[in-house]
DNA sequence: CGATTGTTTGAGGGCCATCAAACACTGTGG
DNA sequence: CCACAGTGTTTGATGGCCCTCAAACAATCG
């Protein structure tokens, strides 16, 4: 279970079979990489070539506006997908940048293997429209978090949904994911405490 | 062209071939229905049975928070699939509501139908992949504009995005799906009139 | 035409951002 | 091991954006 390789298998054993054969072409398309904490896994300009998978540590993807404040799009821990996808499918530059918040170990799979891969399993289109279809969900339920609560409520069903990642990360991280300063996020989390 | 088939096939053949027997499967997994404007194609609480593919009209998906607010998750317009993909996925109650802007038309296919069409024809997961892909892709887009703009930027980007949809929709409407009130908007666009 | 729905305008207030500064924590080099 | 820089958190004062409440106005529909 040291193969990092075993970690992403596993994961894609729930939800599609694969012959001995086509996780051997699997394999053969994935290229493993290490990220020390703080390091670029792609930078806002530069084209999204691949689409990442998280074996270890934590990445976020972010987009930097007009003043300079960064907004956290995702995080991307042990089992998630992550790159930017509008990018990687257009071939336009990226908007958005993704860096290593932790030292973090992710597989890569280049665009053009991808679409091989999807030729010659078809069934990974399988899984993959049942992983967007997830993500597409709970992307909903941010957006109606996002219109419809205050920020204490955001915060609150924030660590109510991934309770492990608010440990794992620096506040000012969340703060930024939930659209918030660290200031009103720390004023949030001394308010509840008085509870 | 005056069979909706027609237009629902012809949308189809965008993204994948099918072949004749395909077609006719197709088909005949489709229920159309009509609506009024003001029906409910789901109602919160029931369960989403169906893939809804809009033909002719406009429809709505909307959640009702606490204080009895609509805040309005996506429009569909002719083209577009709805449905409460959560509901759908898990047979869990609905959340969201769907209704009718306008007299509309669609297309619906039964959970148990779409499995059926999944297996049977394949080619059915890369196309709901892609359309994923797409609406994931907008989805962030939104999240980043909610979470970095000011209301009056948020307006701009969406009558941008969308110009033909602001036209046909109430004021109102565009509000509740921006997460501002009518009143708010209202004003922005007396603002934006001076321009 | 009246009833309902949608839009506008105004007054006032609350939530959260901004700006500023002190404080806490982490890691690195002397 | 301590000093110090860099990063992250807290606290306070102030202000602006947008909400709430209220009422008039406009448009749509039966």
């Amino acid at each position: 279970m040291s193969d990092p390789h075993e970690f992403i298998l596993q994961h894609i054993s729930r939800h599609i079979v694969l012959s001995e054969q086509d996780i051997q072409f699997f394999k053969s398309v994935l290229r493993h990489r290490k990220l020390r904490k703080r390091q670029y896994l792609l930078q806002a300009g530069d084209v999204s070539l691949y689409e990442n998978f998280v074996v270890k540590g934590c990445l976020r993807a972010y987009t930097v506006d007009n003043d300079g404040t960064e907004h956290i799009v995702m995080f991307a821990v042990e089992g998630w997908w992550v790159s930017d996808l509008y990018s990687f499918l257009t071939g336009t530059p990226a908007t958005q940048n993704i860096d290593a918040l932790e030292d973090t170990e992710v597989f890569s799979i280049e665009k053009k293997d991808l679409e091989k891969l999807y030729q010659q399993v078809p069934e990974f289109n399988r899984m993959f429209r049942i992983l967007l279809q997830n993500a597409f969900v709970a992307q909903q339920q941010r957006i109606i978090g996002s219109i419809s609560q205050t920020a204490e409520e955001q915060y609150h069903s924030f660590i109510t949904k991934y309770p492990t990642l608010e440990q794992r990360l620096p506040q000012n991280q969340v703060a930024s994911y939930l659209g918030l300063t660290p200031e009103t996020l720390s004023r949030i989390r001394k308010q509840q405490a008085k509870k």
